[in-house]
DNA sequence: GGTGAAAGAAGCCCTGA
DNA sequence: TCAGGGCTTCTTTCACC
């Protein structure tokens, strides 16, 4: 992991379908050389997937929506039961485990205020185990980036 | 928009670098009418960008931070002022304006708790505006993902 | 890491429904 | 108007230097 690779990741981590072609250009390096790498990245796991990023208001989620929550009882089947519901719900996009006053930040995308409402009725009140929950509506996406260089 | 559509954006936001024919494959089209679908898609924005996913850990950024940030003045300038810092902040993954107690939710990744501390000192202890901020550390990144479908 | 040839995928036009 | 077939062009891949 040298210079160039930091630069190949640095591209890619914004337009993953830039040709290895340009980036050779850009970079002063032959486009083989470039794939090479860019396998090596893949395959060792730097470059963990591909995805395409899509508009959630233009796919009618127009809400986005962030949630502290507070757990009953932190037994470890519960953090796990809790995780894993998390995982599979459809509208969770992000979810934290933490330290501090909440046990777990989400970030939900939802098409309305309704949506929300049934999320919270299944997940927050159907579920003994949770103590508290805190709502915050988003009403500016500032910075929503995976850039990590 | 109909239910091929749909279908598509499933598949590439999970996986941008399927191919066409197996795209089609699965969805049961023809390879070129994907890549017609396709196109459509990015030239109407529904789909954003294509991205590479980076892994901070195999980057040396370990940790996940979330802060919560309210700001001693919430007047037009203040608010843009802090935004645009957050913007090009470069340990800033994502700023969100919201509503409820906090002002402002962010998640950070950091090298180390010493770089965070840094970070603060920079954008909250050395700008007059900031009310109060609170800490949480991410303990696991429960669920990442930008699916919106 | 670079070069060149071969395989493969994407883009385009045209046809047919 | 939109899906499918076939051709062309570009990109990736691999063997070799």
């Amino acid at each position: 992991m040298d210079d160039k690779d930091l630069e190949i990741l640095r591209l890619v981590q914004r337009d993953a379908r830039l040709t290895a072609d340009t980036i050779s250009q850009e970079i002063g390096l032959s486009s083989p050389a470039v794939q090479k790498r860019l396998k090596r990245l893949r395959e060792s796991g730097v470059i963990e997937r591909d995805i395409a990023v899509l508009s959630p208001s233009r796919l009618g989620r127009e809400m986005t929506i962030i949630v502290d929550v507070i757990l009953e009882r932190e037994s470890r089947r519960h953090l796990d039961e809790f995780k894993r519901k998390m995982r599979s719900a459809r509208c969770v996009q992000q979810c934290y485990y933490t330290t501090g006053e909440a046990d777990f930040t989400l970030i939900l995308t939802v098409r309305d205020i309704k949506e929300y409402e049934e999320f919270t009725q299944e997940h927050f009140f159907d579920e003994s185990n949770i103590s508290r929950f805190r709502t915050s509506v988003v009403m500016d996406r500032v910075k929503v980036s995976l850039d990590v260089l």
